[in-house]
DNA sequence: TTGATCTAAATGCATTTGCATCTACATAAA
DNA sequence: TTTATGTAGATGCAAATGCATTTAGATCAA
């Protein structure tokens, strides 16, 4: 964990200098990183002081449960969770030994697989959702309105 | 890195089950996630392309450069960047191996140090300005109007 | 077909992180 | 003083990450 991103000096931006960001932007980008690092930290610890693993294994729980039959390609896990291959790879492995997720083969396509969520994996999805929501409520929902929250989304949604 | 933190279903959330955060407060948090691990992932690899290194060592660099002696305790530099202890040592470590800082004795505390930048450590910094300010430029700042910067800016700001 | 190229996934090896502990000095109480 | 407790920083070891490469199957062109 690390990412605080502080700002360099934007003193040249005004002389026409190209590509500079102004300062609304970089104010923006500074508090971006940070808040989003320090609430990132407290949700995981959160998590961990409960006894559940990190939230990468969530995600993947989560989108799984999503899918029809439980089950995705691990291609389409890294797409949805921008992990590296090799990352999702080992993340996978981590959470077979676990008993969360298993590994299928795939119909359609020989180099690949299926990885579906077990019902142990469905049950920890659950129970991590409520330590989870009772984080983000006492991080997030504590601290803006409906209405801000909103606007911060639709913020955060230019940026895509 | 990885942080994805999808949300799950809130369905529940009205029949007055507490510390449920709302739909707003649930998607401004996705996104948020979402958004800060894509950006920062993409300014991290302009960074790399130009051939620097990791944005931690840009903000060491910037904090001691602002600092009056060009020094700061390890402490400080910890607190300022939300990075464990020894998160922090071996930062210092491989910066000093690379010639960026020094650490130097800390006359009001025998236990303690102070971590000073280096001529060439202040050079890099000046360096690693151009690519990042080009690179906050590009993935924030041609995406958000400068009132939309400072209103995000804002909102981040309650979330402290 | 056959060979060239592309894509899915795994893995060896080096680097980084996390955790727990340790050392050394500081501070405060007896 | 002496002793207990607290704080700054380093470090051994295990786990996770990043990078480069490998293996195996798909795809496409000749």
């Amino acid at each position: 964990m690390n990412r605080l991103a502080v700002l360099g000096m934007v003193k040249a931006a005004a002389k026409a200098a190209p590509k500079r960001p102004s300062e609304e932007t970089t104010s923006a980008w500074a508090r971006l990183v940070r808040v989003q690092q320090s609430l990132l930290g407290a949700v995981e610890r959160d998590l961990k002081k409960a006894g559940f693993p990190p939230l990468a294994w969530y995600d993947v729980l989560l989108e799984l449960s999503r899918h029809p039959n439980g089950h995705m390609r691990p291609v389409e896990l890294e797409k949805q969770m921008l992990i590296p291959q090799y990352g999702m790879s080992r993340l996978i492995d981590r959470m077979t030994d676990a008993g969360y997720v298993e590994r299928m083969v795939c119909p359609v396509d020989g180099r690949g697989q299926f990885v579906g969520i077990t019902a142990s994996g469905r049950a920890l999805q659950r129970k991590m959702w409520d330590v989870y929501a009772a984080a983000i409520q006492k991080h997030v929902g504590t601290k803006l309105s409906n209405a801000e929250a909103a606007s911060l989304c639709a913020l955060l949604g230019k940026l895509s």
